[in-house]
DNA sequence: TTTCTGTACTAATCA
DNA sequence: AGTACAGAAA
């Protein structure tokens, strides 16, 4: 095997003792993809493993795809017979196997969302709650998170600490939703991401004869990226193994970056307990970066208090120092960036694949995009509002959804009268109180309108389910890409976008056109076994981005977030919008560990670098339309100013080495974050703190601040949409808050 | 029932 | 800066 003589000492001892439970800590850089591809090769072509009986699960398809890749190139066609994957489509493709067992259809829909917010507004409204109280986002982390640990809507209702909880925060009708969530979705013949899971495990707790064929099937189990598993992941994965015990987990603590989908560090010490004799490998040699970037890393990962032991070192040379921008504006950020890109590339021959920019959040793209653009500079976005989050296509999806699956009531919802057909919310509200009261289906209804409504409306109703059922009889007897044109014109859809001339129009059409292509070559791939139009719409359910290889070989600077990046790697990183209640973003400041997972972010950002690292901020910022004024972020100071480097004007470049001018750097970041606020009495809010309702806030009253603290209302300005307050904080001083932003808590 | 218009709210990360 | 929603007008 000559790829093994490419390995390090314990890399090669962690691809080739495969045998019984392993653990395998690898730090970021140190070659984890590959020790993870060679275990499986080495499986193949050493131990004569079939791929058939080999299960590997990754986090994101991008990340599925490329191991898949990398392990074809050493063993061959054979590896597309590797059950490999996310665990949610691992896990979807096994549930439409197993759907009759815990009842539901094979051909079941899969809920993004979108689908799953307005199912909870549906539900809110008809059961007469308040959206303002319980609101759709958080009522759906709030279920998904009891499912990712595996609570029932009945656990839920039965736990009295979750009770209590649910009462302290004035939502006592949580339990009562999670409840007619989940029938509603059985009705629908739906499951969201979460359920995917979820049902996996209850299906493997009810049917055991079901769990042993699996566990049989599988001979291998390999999970990377384990430290982002929550635990229902966790318990699928090890009951699957339970009777081989050939688990092997590849994760890196430092490298979490999940927790807010329930992903839990805590799985890694319940595999050393659940499998004691588990052998434990760590990867500790990075190959990936300069010693430079690496210290970066080690010195802001150092702030986190939990953490397992772990030296990250390299023998790379030292390389470029870490630099820092510095801009006035989100717009000059762009700029600066975008020129320090174009000279680096021309000055050192390189290619624009060498860059990519990371930000913490998606809405970040844009002004970087318009710089690069005027730049001249090619770039592609990874992520982001995907092609299959639009409404024009969503909207043909839920049409293929509904011709597959007639109880799909969001996709129903979405399409009964789009484009208009005379079928209005009153007639849908009216329609699906109807089923409700006979107990029967929406889809029986509509095909019995004329019982239930007049005229007009039972015209269109009836019309409509014949629509459908003509689409039906099309998807029934030819393929994918037929069907879906055959629905495409036959609904008006493609008409209407037509018929729009507007550019945005135009580019709806297009991309209507687009999805009809990624169609046609679904049914034209001689890999794909089903070319219905059911197969196609369960692959699509699962893909976020449509990240289709067609540019593979052009030359373009890489836009992503650092979620997405994760794994990756590129010689020249920059990461921008290095600011306060940014990156770390607001949202997370709220206690100490989800600060710790913000910087354990910011660390998976460094540690993509091979070369070189390049920070920057701006000084203001357009955020909700608005000019906001920002102060760098804390983790600019964290880093060690022997390896950062200022930023002169772009075009000289600064001696390596120089940390005179590091500290210069320093201390003007350091004026920049006092200026803006008093950060240095930093108040810590109780973990329970919660915004009160400040409609009703007066002059005299005493509030309380995330951020400022304690502090009494001096007065109300300019009321309505920019109702400001004047306060007066004990530590911070006297600011003026804008009440539509600022989260203020009224102590009586 | 649909369309128009003003207003309120938003954008955290992925499957 | 966009967009989703609510209420008014047609």
């Amino acid at each position: 095997m000559d790829y093994l003589e490419s390995l390090n000492e314990p890399q090669r001892a962690a691809v080739v003792n495969t045998e019984g439970p392993t653990m395998i800590i690898a730090g970021a850089g140190s070659g984890k993809t590959r020790v993870l591809t060679y275990r499986i090769a080495y499986l193949i072509q050493s131990k004569g493993v079939d791929p058939f009986n080999i299960l590997a699960l990754t986090f994101t398809n991008k990340a599925a795809k490329e191991m898949r890749n990398r392990i074809e190139k050493v063993v061959g066609t054979e590896a597309r017979n590797l059950w490999m994957g996310t665990f949610h489509s691992v896990f979807a493709r096994i549930l439409r196997a197993e759907a009759s067992k815990i009842g539901f259809q094979s051909n079941f829909t899969i809920y993004d969302t979108d689908d799953s917010k307005s199912l909870i507004k549906h539900i809110l409204k008809e059961s007469g709650l308040d959206e303002k109280v319980y609101k759709p986002g958080m009522v759906l982390s709030r279920i998904s998170g009891a499912k990712n640990r595996l609570v029932s809507w009945r656990d839920y209702m039965e736990n009295p600490a979750i009770q209590a909880e649910d009462e302290a925060a004035a939502k006592p009708h949580m339990g009562k939703i999670y409840k007619a969530y989940v029938e509603r979705c059985f009705k629908s013949d739906a499951m969201d991401f979460d359920d995917l899971l979820f049902n996996t495990n209850v299906l493997f707790r009810e049917h055991p004869a079901v769990l042993n064929k699996y566990q049989h099937r599988f001979h291998y189990v390999l999970v990377d990226e384990f430290q982002d598993t929550n635990f229902s992941q966790y318990l699928i994965t090890k009951k699957l193994a339970s009777v081989r015990r050939n688990i092997c987990i590849v994760g890196d603590d430092a490298q979490s970056i999940y927790a807010f989908r329930g992903a839990d560090i805590q799985n890694i010490l319940n595999f050393e307990k659940d499998f004691d004799d588990a052998q434990i490998f760590k990867l500790e040699q990075n190959y990936r970066s300069t010693k430079n970037i690496i210290n970066v890393a080690n010195s802001v990962i150092s702030k986190n208090k939990a953490q397992l032991k772990k030296n990250i070192w390299t023998a790379n040379t030292d390389g470029h120092l870490v630099e820092v921008i510095k801009a006035a504006s989100d717009q000059e950020e762009g700029r600066l960036v975008s020129y320090a890109i174009f000279e680096q590339k021309n000055n050192n021959h390189l290619r624009y694949s060498d860059f990519v920019i990371l930000y913490r959040t998606n809405s970040q793209s844009r002004a970087m995009e318009e710089a690069l653009r005027k730049q001249n500079i090619k770039y592609k976005i990874i992520g982001g509002l995907s092609f299959y989050q639009r409404k024009e296509i969503k909207d043909l999806i839920a049409y293929m959804r509904y011709t597959i699956n007639y109880n799909d009531e969001q996709a129903f919802r979405r399409i009964v009268n789009l484009p208009k057909r005379g079928i209005g919310d009153t007639s849908q509200d009216k329609l699906v109180v109807t089923a409700y009261e006979r107990g029967i289906s929406i889809w029986d209804v509509l095909n019995d309108a004329h019982s239930f409504f007049s005229g007009r409306t039972a015209n269109a109703l009836t019309s409509f389910a014949d629509m459908i059922k003509g689409f039906r009889l099309e998807a029934d007897r030819k393929d994918a890409f037929e069907a879906a044109s055959h629905i495409a014109r036959g609904s008006g859809l493609l008409r209407e976008l037509y018929e729009d001339k507007t550019i945005e129009g135009l580019n709806r059409y297009e991309n209507v056109q687009e999805l009809l292509n990624a169609m046609q070559e679904f049914v034209h791939n001689p890999e794909t076994e089903d070319k219905s139009l059911g197969a196609f719409l369960q692959e699509v359910a699962l893909l976020t981005s449509n990240d289709d290889n067609k540019d593979e070989d052009q030359d373009y600077v890489t836009l992503m977030t650092i979620h997405m990046a994760k794994g990756l790697e590129f010689p020249y990183v920059y990461a921008v919008g290095m600011e306060e209640d940014l990156f770390p973003s607001q949202m997370m400041l709220g206690s100490r560990q989800d600060l710790e997972e913000e910087r354990r972010l910011f660390y998976v950002a460094i540690t993509r670098a091979m070369h070189k690292l390049t920070l920057s901020y701006a000084l203001t910022r357009y955020r909700f339309g608005r000019l906001k004024n920002c102060e760098p972020s804390r983790f600019l100071e964290e880093i060690d100013p022997a390896y950062m480097m200022i930023n002169k004007k772009v075009g000289s470049r600064s001696p390596v080495g120089d940390t005179e001018h590091a500290r210069i750097l320093l201390k003007s970041i350091k004026r920049d974050r006092n200026t803006t606020s008093a950060r240095k009495q930093t108040h810590q809010p109780d973990a329970d703190f919660a915004p009160s309702d400040t409609s009703q806030l007066q002059e005299g009253m005493k509030v309380e601040h995330p951020k400022f603290g304690f502090g009494t209302v001096k007065g109300i300005e300019t009321e309505g949409a920019n109702r400001k307050a004047k306060v007066d904080f004990e530590q911070a001083g006297e600011k003026t808050l804008l009440l539509s932003f600022a989260k203020l808590k009224i102590h009586e």
